[in-house]
This record gives structure tokens, C-alpha cells and sequence, in this order.
DNA sequence: CAAACATTTCAGCCTTGGCTAACTTTAAGG
DNA sequence: CCTTAAAGTTAGCCAAGGCTGAAATGTTTG
């Protein structure tokens, strides 16, 4: 036998050299549960809060035809949101989002858009950037985060160029 | 009511200004959601060839321990890994990877290192970035890859400073 | 060898987030 | 006003990924 979890090396570089140390590791992939659990809500949130914004009312077909899925579940995750005091609506009305929600909104599309910028800026093309901003968004501590505005800011110091 | 679906802006900036147009919004989500499908099985397949490679074996109890979940939940993500024929084992013994599994382990391990280090070359704190690369790995397509790959070498070119 | 302990597996439960199908409500048109 | 289409709701199904508790198997040790 091997005697695992002994784990001097507490301050090795990393990876790909030994182990991180098991409460190190244990502690990532409880963040990346963690991020799990809230990043389809915030996406959905966030959605909500672009149609609202963009389009004056967000409505359950405009949902599921954005998120490519079913109206029943659009249906269903507003249950969970309206639970949660996220999203509010009387039945057969459109929805709105609660001061709660539109903070994750607000919040959201700020990383959001942090993070897109920071790709473009980096010289990821526009699809790409779009596809990799929307699934890294919820990943990214607010520690990177200010990493790559700063970062954004200084590789497109008036604004973004496209691709 | 409102004219959704309509969409003439193909060639917006992207974000904040107006709603990406309805197919590309679309596959944005589709991508997220078929990552998340494969990114868990991606992390257990990486964590065994970690395991194999550092330790000599692959044993539930370790990948239970430093997953943070219970080794019935390893018993059973196992089950799926060999139906994937990723993983191979015969009862009661420790696991090994098949030459698919060993394959993804090792480009996950790619992919997570090259995330890590340019995470750290961006100045980002070594237990911010380790958690940070663990979340991100999964939704960092090849061509952001091989931009921060690029990256990280041009910001450290010899070897990676420590934070 | 047998007892004690560690490990693996099995059975069964829960929640999430998809789906389809059937139904109700609202909106639009003749 | 009645019909029809579109949108929203509800019920019920499924798979994934957690969990606990109990049973089976391995390992170690007296």
C-alpha cells in the first residue's frame, strides 16, 4: 500500500509535477460543484435581465427559443427562480426579475462582458470569445476578474475592436 | 407585442449594446450545457491518471477523498467511466485507464496545466489560480488555448514565477 | 485460521435539469 | 362571438450525480 494523503509538499508549483495537497484538491472541485449549482441560474437570470433590457419584456418562448430548450422547462426553472425571490410574474404574464435578481443580472452580465472583452482583447475571435466567455463566467474569481479587466483596458485602451 | 426573433444585427459587437442574434445565442448555451456533460467525467478520468501516475494506483478511496464525495459516488461514476469504456477494473481492484481513457486524462492534464500557467503569468495567486484552471479547463476552446499557451510562454519564458 | 478492519459494491433515496404530451389561457381573425 | 393559433402550465418520465446504509470482499494481524 501507498501512503496517500500524507502530502508534505504544501507549497509544490502545482501541477503536473506531484499532487496538490488532497485538502487543496478537495477544496477545487467543491468550488467547481459549487459553480455548478449557480451558474445555470445565473445564466438564466441573466438572459431574463438582456430581454428585459433589450426587447422591454422577457417571455417564456423568448427563453427556451435563447436557450434551446423546451418551454416546460423554462417553465419549470422558473418555479426554482421565483423560490429563490429571483424572478416574479402572475401566471400567463411575462416575467420580471425581483431586486435580488436583477442584481444577479446586473452582476452577471458585468462579468460577463469582462471576461468577453478580455478574450477579444487577448485576440480570441468573436464566435470563439462568445462560446468560451459564456462558459468560463462563472468560473472566474473576482481576483482573476480584476486581472483581466485591467488586462482588457490596456489592450484596447479606447474601445474593442472586432473580429 | 414585441418583435423578437428578428435579429438583422448578425454583426453587433456582442455585448451589452443588443442581444446576440437567436442562432448564436443558442449555441452559446448548447456549448455550456455539453460541457457540462463531459466536464465531471473529464475531471474523474484526469484525477485517476494523476493518481496512476503519482502514486501507482488508482483506488475509490483516494479519488473519493479528493473529490470531497462519498465512494458510493465514485462506485457509480465509476460504472459510467466503464460503460464509456474509459476505465477498466476488475472487482474489488484498483482501476486503470483504458488507452481512451489515458488519452483524455492526458489531454485534460494538458489543457489544465496550460490554463494554470497562464493563469499565474496573468498574476493571479497560486490557490486562486488552481481553483480558477479547475473551473475554467472545461470551457477554454483549442484556439484560446493555444493563445494563452503562446502567452504564458512569452510572459515566462524560462519557468513560472511563484506568487 | 479467524477476527477485525478497510475497501468496494449494491440498493434505494433525493434533487436538478432535461424531455413529451395534454391541458388552459390568452390573443388574433373571420 | 367562435374558432384557431400561440403561449403558458401541469403531470409525469428519464438520466446524472449526489447521499446513506448494508452487504460483500480483501487485507492484516493475532
Amino acid at each position: 500500500m501507498i501512503d496517500s494523503a500524507d502530502d508534505p509538499n504544501t507549497d509544490n508549483p502545482g501541477h503536473g509535477d506531484v499532487l496538490p495537497p488532497t485538502n487543496q484538491h478537495v477544496k477545487q472541485y467543491a468550488a467547481v460543484r459549487n459553480a455548478h449549482e449557480t451558474e445555470l441560474i445565473e445564466d438564466y437570470v441573466e438572459l431574463i435581465g438582456d430581454l428585459l433590457k433589450h426587447q422591454g419584456e422577457a417571455r417564456s418562448t423568448d427563453i427556451a427559443t435563447r436557450m434551446g430548450v423546451s418551454q416546460a422547462t423554462v417553465a419549470k426553472m422558473m418555479c426554482r427562480l421565483k423560490s429563490l425571490d429571483l424572478v416574479a410574474s402572475k401566471p400567463y404574464r411575462s416575467l420580471f426579475l425581483t431586486q435580488a435578481g436583477e442584481a444577479m443580472a446586473e452582476e452577471s452580465s458585468k462579468r460577463h462582458a469582462i471576461v468577453l472583452q478580455f478574450l477579444r482583447a487577448l485576440g480570441v475571435s468573436d464566435q470563439t470569445a462568445r462560446i468560451d466567455a459564456e462558459g468560463m463566467e462563472h468560473h472566474v474569481s473576482q481576483e482573476t476578474l480584476d486581472i483581466m479587466q485591467r488586462f482588457a483596458c490596456q489592450l484596447t485602451p479606447g474601445h474593442q475592436r472586432e473580429g
